[in-house]
DNA sequence: TATTTTCATGATCTTTTCTTCATATGAATA
DNA sequence: TATTCATATGAAGAAAAGATCATGAAAATA
């Protein structure tokens, strides 16, 4: 039973809305990583770094492949790329990159 | 100064991380809404719709118009359409359409 | 101008998500 | 096989986001 846009949109989104899982994202982008160059890259805490490679997996923004001792995490690209790209395009043109933004969404 | 591009995307996605506003962009898709119409349509409160609407609007994904005595909703299709396609082909290429994921980014 | 309609905002409580600390597991190497 | 390096997982307190109730404000109309 597929479910709706919705739904399939929420899981997506809420994933990606996320400092940590972001900058995994960018780093990510320019070369495939170990969850060791991670924590270094990023000045993280080990567990946060691996907590949050987790929902990036299962929502299959990134693979991972044993290499030696190591677990390196590998970009889809060919998802993030394209949505990376539209995101940058809507923010020079609209938010003029994100100056006037609070970057929260909270409600009230 | 230019921000980094981890902080304007997480705006941008923690703005379409709800299910509410998810579905408000669902529905203006087709045509814009005043608010009115959206609870109409959506079966919440006025003021959810109403708290929603706030992000949507700051982040530009929606305009507002006021038109006699209604304030109307204009999706922004230039941004969403691409964006809303790419989840669209990740979910059924990786994700059987959202039928093995739990739809929440936990991190634990 | 008083009233109604439409919508926005504020405050508070609830729920969800995050961060951190502690610990477990698994592969490689000594 | 004991140890070490690399990584994952669990649990719990902290922080953020959401939902609801109450109220305020603007435009249209009577």
């Amino acid at each position: 039973m597929k479910q709706g846009l919705t739904e399939i949109c929420y899981g997506f989104f809420s994933t990606l809305a996320n400092p940590t899982r972001l900058a995994i994202i960018e780093h990510l982008k320019d070369k495939p990583m170990s969850v060791t160059e991670l924590v270094d890259v990023l000045g993280q805490e080990q567990s946060m770094v691996s907590h949050n490679l987790r929902p990036l997996t299962r929502c299959k923004f990134v693979s991972r492949k044993r290499e030696g001792k190591n677990n390196v995490y590998y970009l889809n690209h060919e998802t993030l790329d394209p949505i990376l790209d539209s995101v940058t395009t809507h923010a020079t043109k609209y938010c003029n990159n994100g100056i006037n933004c609070t970057m929260r969404a909270t409600v009230t």
